[in-house]
DNA sequence: GCCCACACTTAGAATTCACGTT
DNA sequence: AACGTGAATTCTAAGTGTGGGC
C-alpha cells in the first residue's frame, strides 16, 4: 500500500515563492469582513495552498527558477544489513520504525512485481543529465521544492554556470539526485548503471549552503520569515460552514516528489452557491468541484503512488463539526457504557460457555477488548503491514505502527480455557479468532447498545481510569507540583493501558548518566555538610570552602547547617524523582491519550476542584481543541 | 452476507520553537 | 552566538467503521 516517499527536512520555501502561489487570492488579513457566504450545509472554503512543483510556470521575472531540495533523512540504525535490502526499501527514507514496518511490505512487493525499478535514465559522456521519469514511478519518491525565482544577488552568483543549461524539469530531478550524494541509494542492480560522467557536487553544495544560510538566520529574521509565511497562509486557513467561520485543518497538499502534484489533481467540496475558489497553482485548475453536504472534507486528492487512497483536507480541531463528533465520542463512551456495561459484561461472561463457538469467540474477544483496551483489528490487505488487533490476534504479532504488544494478564478461568481451545491446532501465524472479524464483532456490539463499537471500549477505559485515579489519590495539602504529578501519573497509567509507546530518545542514556553524575555530586555535598555539622557541634573549625565549593568567611552555626542539609536532601529527592519519572516515561507517550481518549471534562473538572490552572494541563493547541469542555461543572465525573 | 471504497480518527516521529546555559 | 533540552507543532501513515453494490 504505501509509498516509499522519502522523508525530508522541509526547506523553508522563500516567502516570495509563496506569494506567487497565493497571488490569485483576495487579500484578507481580516477575514471577518469577508463577503457573505454561501448557505449550504458545509462549506464555502478558501483556496488551498497547493505546493506545485512547477513553480517556474511564472517566469515573468525572466529568470529561471532555482532548484532547492530538502535533505534526505535515512533511518539511523539499520546499516547492518543494508546490502541485503532491495533497492526499494533502501529508498525508504523514513523513520526507523516506519522503515521496519514498510520493509516487509516493500520486500513483498518487490518480489511480486519484477517490473521495477522504474526510473530510467540516460547519461551521456558530457555532464548533461537526463533522468526520465516514468508515469507510474513509485520507486523514488522524493519531495522537493522549487526555489523562488527572485534570488538574492549573492545567491545568484553562487549558481553554477552550467546550471543555466538545465531545463527546469531536469534541474528538479538532478537536484533530487544530488542531495542523495551522501547516501548509497542507487544500487548495482538499479536500472541506472552509471552516473559517473555527472558531477552533482555543485548542486549538492549549493543546496547545503542554502540550508546552512537558513540555519544562520538570526532569530528576528526567522521570526519575520515565519510571520510572513503565516500571513500568507492565513487566507487559506479558514472556511465558512453554515455561515460560521471555522479553522481548516492541515490544508497543504503534500509537496511533490517525482510525482508532480498540481491543482488539477485536487477535487474541492464547497457549497452549491459558493464562489469557486481560484486554484493557486498558476495555469492549473481543480480536478473537480463538488457540492456534497453529506461529508466534511473540503478537498481531496490522490497521490499516484497510492491511487487507491485519498488524502483529505478536513476542518480544524476547533471546528464545530470536529467538536461535535468529539463530544459524541465521549458521551457515547460515558453515558452509554455506564448504563450498559453491566449487562455487556454479564452477557459476555455468560457466553464464555456458550455452545456456539462463534458466540464464545465474540465473548472472549469482547472480554479482551474490555479488559485490555485492545483495538478491534480490522482485516488488512496483503500489501499492508502485518499488524493485528483483537479480532486478528495471532500468537506472535505487532500492533499498530508495528509496535510490539507484550503483556501478561491474568484472565478468568473460562477465558483461559477458551483461548487454549481456540489455539488448538493452530500455528503462530493463524488467527486466534477464526470465526470472527471486526465487523462481525461490531455488529454484535451494536445490538447490545446503539453506537457501540470496539473502539468505544478504549475511550471508556481510558477516561474512566483517569477519572478513577484522579479521584482516588487526593492528598490534602498537596502543593501544585504534587498535584500535577498526580495527574501525570494517572495520565501515564492510561497511556500504558492503551499501549501508547514512543521510541527511547537517542540521548536518553546519556542524559540519565548526566543526571546520575549530578546527584552523585549532590550526595557528596551532603556528606560533607554532615561532617561539617558534626564538627560544628563539637566546636571544631570548619573547612574553608563549603559543600558547594565556595569560599566562606565565617563558620556556620549548626542551625544554618541543618537548614542546608535539609535543602540538599530535598534537592536530591527532587532530582531522583525527576530521574525516575524520566526513566518511567522513556517509552510511554502521554500525548496520544490526552488528545484522543481522555474526556477533557475530567481534566477540567479536576483542575477546578483542585485549584490547578488548566494551562498547567493543556497547552494552547489542546486548550483550543477542548475549549468546549471549559465550562464543565467541577463535580463532573465521567 | 460479503467486499471494498470512502470517510474520518488515531498515532508516533520529525521538525520547529522557546528558552536556559555556557 | 552556540548549544542543549523539552515542549509544541507539523506531518502523514495507519488505523477504525460505515454503507452501498453485488
Amino acid at each position: 500500500m504505501d509509498t516509499n516517499r522519502a522523508k525530508m527536512v522541509p526547506s523553508t520555501m522563500s516567502s516570495a515563492q509563496e506569494n506567487r502561489s497565493f497571488v490569485a487570492q483576495e487579500t484578507s488579513d481580516d477575514s471577518e469582513d469577508e463577503k457573505p457566504i454561501a448557505a449550504s450545509r458545509l462549506v464555502r472554503t478558501q483556496v488551498l495552498s497547493i505546493r506545485g512543483s512547477h513553480a517556474n510556470s511564472d517566469d515573468s521575472k525572466g529568470e529561471k527558477p532555482m532548484v532547492t531540495a530538502r535533505q534526505l533523512v535515512k533511518p539511523s540504525q539499520d546499516s547492518e544489513d543494508d546490502d541485503d535490502k532491495p533497492l526499494s526499501s533502501r529508498l525508504l527514507l523514513t523513520p526507523k520504525s516506519k522503515y521496519e514496518k514498510r520493509k516487509r511490505l516493500l520486500d513483498h512487493r518487490a518480489n511480486s512485481s519484477p517490473k521495477r525499478p522504474k526510473v530510467s535514465h540516460a547519461c551521456s559522456s558530457t555532464s548533461t543529465l537526463k533522468i526520465k521519469e516514468e508515469k507510474d514511478d513509485d520507486l523514488i519518491q522524493i519531495s522537493q521544492r522549487i526555489k523562488e525565482p527572485t534570488l538574492l544577488t549573492e545567491k545568484k552568483a553562487m549558481r553554477p554556470k552550467w546550471f543555466e543549461t538545465f531545463d527546469p524539469e531536469q534541474e528538479e530531478v538532478a537536484t533530487i539526485y544530488a542531495v542523495m550524494k551522501d547516501t548509497d541509494y542507487v544500487q548495482k542492480n538499479h536500472v541506472i548503471r552509471r552516473l559517473d560522467g555527472c558531477d552533482f557536487t555543485p548542486i549538492y553544495e549549493w543546496c547545503m549552503k542554502e540550508k546552512q544560510d537558513r540555519k544562520q538566520m538570526s532569530r528576528e529574521e526567522k521570526k519575520a520569515a515565519g510571520a510572513e509565511k503565516k500571513k500568507q497562509e492565513e487566507k487559506y486557513a479558514w472556511a465558512f460552514v453554515d455561515g460560521e467561520k471555522e479553522r481548516v485543518g492541515s490544508f497543504k497538499v503534500e509537496p511533490p516528489g517525482l510525482f508532480r502534484g498540481r491543482g488539477d489533481d485536487v477535487t474541492i467540496n464547497i457549497g452549491q452557491d459558493a464562489p469557486v475558489p481560484e486554484c493557486p497553482v498558476p495555469g492549473e485548475r481543480w480536478k473537480e468541484v463538488r457540492h456534497d453536504d453529506t461529508v466534511t472534507w473540503l478537498a481531496l486528492w490522490t497521490d499516484p503512488i497510492n491511487p487507491k487512497k485519498f488524502k483529505y483536507v478536513f476542518l480544524g480541531e476547533s471546528s464545530s463539526l470536529k467538536i461535535e463528533s468529539d463530544q459524541k465520542k465521549y458521551e457515547n463512551a460515558r453515558r452509554m457504557l455506564k448504563d450498559y456495561i453491566g449487562k455487556i459484561r454479564a452477557d459476555y461472561s455468560r457466553d464464555f460457555t456458550s455452545k456456539d463457538c462463534a458466540k464464545r469467540q465474540i465473548a472472549v474477544a469482547t472480554y479482551l477488548i474490555d479488559k485490555l483496551a485492545l483495538k478491534g483489528g480490522n482485516e488488512k490487505g496483503e500489501e499492508e503491514a502485518d499488524t493485528v488487533g483483537c479480532c486478528t490476534l495471532k500468537f506472535n504479532f505487532l500492533g499498530k505502527d508495528s509496535i510490539r504488544y507484550q503483556n501478561n494478564v491474568e484472565v478468568e478461568v473460562p477465558v483461559y480455557k477458551e483461548i487454549r481451545q481456540f489455539q488448538a491446532g493452530k500455528r503462530g501465524g493463524d488467527h486466534l479468532f477464526d470465526k470472527l472479524d471486526a465487523s462481525r464483532l461490531n455488529a454484535h456490539l451494536k445490538q447490545q447498545m446503539p453506537g457501540l463499537t470496539a473502539k468505544v471500549f478504549r475511550t471508556y477505559n481510558a477516561s474512566i481510569t483517569l477519572d478513577d485515579l484522579l479521584n482516588k489519590e487526593i492528598k490534602d495539602k498537596a502543593d501544585l507540583s504534587e498535584k500535577v504529578a498526580v495527574y501525570n501519573h494517572a495520565n501515564k497509567e492510561v497511556a500504558i493501558i492503551c499501549n501508547h509507546q514512543r521510541t527511547i530518545s537517542k540521548s536518553h542514556e546519556e542524559q540519565m548518566s548526566k543526571l546520575m553524575e549530578k546527584t552523585g555530586g549532590l550526595r557528596d555535598n551532603l556528606k560533607e555538610l554532615k561532617t561539617t555539622l558534626e564538627r560544628a557541634k563539637r566546636g571544631k573549625p570548619q573547612p574553608l570552602t563549603d559543600a558547594d565549593g565556595k569560599k566562606r568567611k565565617r563558620n556556620l552555626t549548626p542551625d544554618e547547617l541543618e537548614k542546608k542539609i535539609a535543602q540538599k536532601t530535598a534537592d536530591i529527592g527532587n532530582m531522583e524523582m525527576g530521574m525516575r519519572t524520566k526513566e518511567d516515561l522513556k517509552t510511554v507517550a502521554l500525548g496520544t491519550s490526552k488528545l484522543n481518549y481522555l474526556d477533557p471534562r475530567i481534566t477540567v473538572a479536576w483542575c477546578k476542584r483542585n485549584q490547578v490552572p488548566i494551562e498547567r494541563m493543556f497547552n494552547t493547541t489542546q486548550l483550543r481543541k477542548f475549549a468546549w469542555a471549559m465550562t464543565v461543572d467541577p463535580d463532573f465525573r465521567f
